[in-house]
DNA sequence: TAGTTACCTAATCTTTAGGTTAGGTATGTG
DNA sequence: CACATACCTAACCTAAAGATTAGGTAACTA
């Protein structure tokens, strides 16, 4: 197996070459200090590259992906001895497999290697403490809940859509009635017709698709990757 | 080490069985199908538990809690069919260390494993996949959604919870009450409760309040007088 | 012990939801 | 023109959902 390491202390990655002999027996070491050097490279192809976010002169996303166009093959791993979570998430943004903070033990490195060698991402516990609170978070369920929402409703004609965007926001079909000025049984029938177009049996399951929660959890009637 | 692994296939079961002896010779196994067993076992103290997140009748984030309480000390690792993006959160915010898609390679697992023991957290590529879209913008959607849901689930009962659950996810009474072995009308009557406990008034609101979207808001073209 | 509380159970009755059919209008097309 | 289509309308009737009441058990307390 090849490895590149990439940083500017000499001493770190003399040491880092000593450790990673436990990763396995047969690899290959190539060292450089800095991204500006990958070029030399261009026939080495590693396996695994350890990058060393704090690198002079070049700010750490760039250098990752300038290792991805040398070397699209190989897998990114960042150490670095800055582990807060907002760095971690920008370096898993930029596409590296891994961050693995400096002060972290032997062991836990050689095994988040491993790992991310064997397809993984590794991604460390401080990570995630911040998250709840702090910030960004996938809304993969805003996106596909409002992108669905359009898509889907489409099929609709006006009063369908009406009718279905209120009962799934909790109105009664009398309510319903009322707020638009059409009898009750006007408004099943439009409710009927539109969760025969949804493909949906009713309100509660209208509610799911529109929302963009096949299921609030359960595999049950989702769509499969 | 010890081992537990909760899932309610047999089958799986011993295949995970087979598949862990290659992550330590001295590996000592239990497994259960299901956490409402845990009980029996509180003089195990595993150190590491294998949680199919799709239990039936118990929520994945409950059912992880519990865990927790019985074991403080083990790592909780989540197994599971379903890997998007927002069940891998779930599933992280609920406090497990681990979260392994079924359709992971036998050495991706292996390797996870034993990072999470070395006291790692494995996150697997398919988190990652939605989060430059929505980086920026951390859905109190979906943080709201999980958190609301333990805090508002936890003044029902077990039935309450079940029962609710089921039918928010579009289950009929009928379904449920087939499922939990109970008759239609206990079904009913769990659910009126629970709807009371809940502030709501049928499964739609109960629905709208557990997915933390109290408004699906605005629809491009709805009501006009 | 009796009394209280919490929970699961279930049958009842009322209300709400949903399916079906059908009439009305306003299009567009041969 | 006759014909078809798409949509809004609404009255049925059945099915599902929800409220109410009530019996039973276990645990806890006076």
């Amino acid at each position: 197996m090849k490895v590149l390491i990439v940083d500017d202390h000499e001493l770190f990655r003399s040491g880092l070459r000593l450790l990673l002999k436990e990763l396995a027996k047969d690899v290959e070491f190539y060292d450089t200090s800095g991204v500006d050097k990958l070029d030399v490279l261009c026939d080495y192809d590693p396996d695994l590259v350890l990058l060393d976010y704090h690198l002079p002169c070049i700010d750490g996303p760039v250098a990752i992906s300038r290792i991805q166009q040398s070397f699209p093959t190989a897998a990114v791993v960042v150490l670095s001895g800055d582990d807060r979570p907002t760095l971690i998430r920008k370096v898993l943004d930029s596409g590296a497999s891994g961050f693995i903070p400096k002060h972290s033990s032997k062991e836990l490195l050689v095994q988040a290697l491993k790992l991310v060698l064997a397809g993984g991402i590794y991604l460390p516990p401080e990570a995630l403490v911040e998250h709840d609170r702090a910030t960004e978070q996938l809304s993969e369920f805003v996106g596909s809940a409002t992108s669905n929402r359009e898509t889907v409703l489409a099929g609709l004609s006006l009063r369908q859509r009406e009718t279905t965007l209120m009962a799934v926001r909790g109105a009664t079909n009398k309510t319903i009635a009322d707020e638009l000025n059409i009898s009750e049984g006007t408004v099943k029938a439009h409710l009927s017709t539109a969760y025969k177009t949804l493909g949906v049996k009713n309100r509660t399951e209208a509610l799911l698709l529109l929302a963009g929660l096949e299921s609030l959890d359960n595999p049950g009637s989702a769509h499969e990757a």
